[in-house]
DNA sequence: TGTACATCAGTGAACGCGCGTTCACTGATGTAC
DNA sequence: TGTACATCAGTGAACGCGCGTTCACTGATGTAC
């Protein structure tokens, strides 16, 4: 069929940001690449052209999902939101209820922490990228030796609270979960 | 063969204790029903003479777990420790290095929020005690109206970093994220 | 005391299905002559 | 301008395998007569 230039590229942005959504809605291991590709408007055969293995995709969608998230942070901080700002988008509703959309980490850090050395590797890099972007956020006149912990503090209270509210029934509880969340996060940074 | 009296009430609790240990290793998805069976020295047949299904098992499984952490946790306190006490024994790299046999929460939380609800509500209630056994060892000068919230915090901030620990590549950061853990779960129960 | 039968935890073959991966093929278009 | 061929993104059948689940069967022991 002989296609555009760069088609093959953009074909390969589709599967990925494909991937990227339904990897944190579903779980890695329970999206197939047959399914997957079928979500791409794809066949399965065409998938080993783009990647060597699923593992290779999972790294990608990795990447891509954190991309979204950082160009998410940024406009809000453009927008003139602080680290306060950031939490309290973190721990909105619409966040806990749209996870194929939302932060992978918490959506997939289990599962990450299960696979080969180089998917840890990658997530631990876009990871640090993160702390880095909160920690520049904390409040000026916090300690320097007390920084980098309170910034990785206040990240897994966050995530942590994200994950509670999402796997509990009890829709009240849910939205304390997330409420506490916040004033945890805060709390630790020293706003409020 | 005709067995003793209570022996497939020991099968069963075998059976579990091996899907309590691996699924929280492994996660529940990884986990198949005649591996689990062969670990516990059966054939797979068998297995529906004791579950329904699958997610009966992973019901009792977490049940399990819960059970285990919530007996380890009043030995610990029944010793003499505090809250205190049992937030540096969670965020002990022991407890980073064998999740199979550590939270069940930590383990598998993201896994839970993608199955059925009944699975949803029984992890619902045994978050719910766990919650109730940490608020109950909150500083006792802490305002009745933050206790609650105060508690969520500090569990989220526990688990989260130990996943992130977990997860993480770099020996001397997951090293630091169990510290921070530490720190920050201190702080918001307002302690040292 | 001896025989026939009921019990039932556990066995293992089989079910349909989807998994990740491979590979010979298709066919529309660009290039060479 | 017209024909022959190369390109290559995507197709779909097939690979071996493990999944969750079902079911007819086994065989040691307890009970009934």
């Amino acid at each position: 069929m002989r296609f555009d230039k760069g088609h093959k590229e953009q074909t390969r942005r589709r599967i990925v940001e494909t991937a990227a959504r339904r990897f944190r809605k579903e779980g890695v291991e329970a999206v197939g690449i047959a399914g997957l590709m079928a979500d791409a408007g794809l066949t399965h055969g065409g998938f080993y052209a783009h990647f060597a293995s699923k593992e290779e995709l999972v790294r990608a969608a990795l990447e891509e999902a954190s991309d979204q998230s950082r160009e998410r942070r940024c406009r809000l901080l453009e927008e003139g939101e602080s680290l306060e700002g950031l939490v309290r988008s973190y721990l909105r509703p619409v966040h806990r209820d749209t996870p194929e959309l939302g932060c992978a980490a918490a959506a997939l850090i289990a599962e990450i922490a299960r696979h080969e050395p180089e998917t840890r590797a990658a997530f631990t890099a876009r990871l640090g990228e993160l702390l880095a972007q909160f920690e520049a956020v904390m409040p000026a006149e916090m300690e320097a030796e007390r920084r980098q912990s309170r910034t990785i503090g206040v990240f897994a209270a966050m995530m942590g609270a994200l994950q509670m509210a999402r796997a509990v029934t009890d829709p009240v509880l849910s939205d304390t979960i997330l409420e506490s969340g916040v004033e945890a996060a805060l709390a630790l940074a020293r706003i409020g």
